[in-house]
DNA sequence: AAGCTAGGTTTCCGACAGGAACCAGCAGGT
DNA sequence: ACCTGCTGGTTCCTGTCGGAAACCTAGCTT
């Protein structure tokens, strides 16, 4: 059944938990494909995702910054110019995510049917 | 770059981005792993995972059962006791997640080492 | 002087995550 | 009879987070 070890299933404090706490946020994941083809500009991402906030978009890719996956470069320019790209590390994220969305791609609809047949309002 | 096409990233709306934040949860990622070796009962769910409180076990597992990934069987005995198994459909969700929980147990040292490098407390 | 640009920050408010405490319902001990 | 324990779940309360809109910087255009 392809599971997890019985102490392979990652329990808090180890590593793996942090980085899956890492990208199990609301847009991460979305952010993270949209820089996935190279250098993207900052109003690029907004209307490339569509939904997300400017505070939302700077504070996630300020996190993933931190933790070393995207790489920040401003143009002293006039008007201002900033374009945001994977590092190696983050690249490697790519991968996993690419599976993820393939699965979502594939299961999508079934998803949305379970959830349209399921809403058993109540439940004693 | 192994990246996403042009009009291949999921953008607002497309049943992708649904599943998508299905899994972006703090949680999600880490019930349905433990859910991965077959079915397993709320309490020890709460004591395999660590960190988890009923209340968002719970819920979690209401959420994954609305949208067909798990079922849940309660046995009328007593004490109570109520199992949680993956759906055929949920299975399908393991292999995804086992390629991100093995790039997070392979690179989650590196995002450690990046976090505490890193730190520039403030950016003018 | 007013307005445009692009990236970012601040302010405010509604929603939600999460912990602690409580509930149901019956078995077994005293 | 009474109390206690086991298990899954729910309610209450509070701190935190997401999101919309307004404001900021700083130069160039009208």
């Amino acid at each position: 059944m392809s599971g997890f070890g019985p102490g392979d299933l990652f329990l808090a404090d180890c590593p793996a938990r942090l980085a899956v706490e890492l990208i199990a946020d609301k847009w991460t994941v979305v952010v993270l494909a949209g820089l996935s083809k190279g250098p993207v500009r900052h109003g690029e991402l907004i209307e490339l995702i569509g939904g997300i906030s400017r505070k939302m978009l700077t504070q996630t890719l300020r996190r993933l910054e931190a933790h070393g996956l995207v790489r920040r470069h401003a143009y002293a320019e006039v008007p201002p110019r900033v374009e945001y790209e994977l590092t190696p590390l983050g690249a490697t994220l790519i991968e996993p995510i690419h599976t993820l969305t393939e699965w979502a791609r594939a299961n999508g609809d079934a998803v949305l049917d379970a959830l349209d047949a399921d809403p058993e309002p109540g439940r004693p």
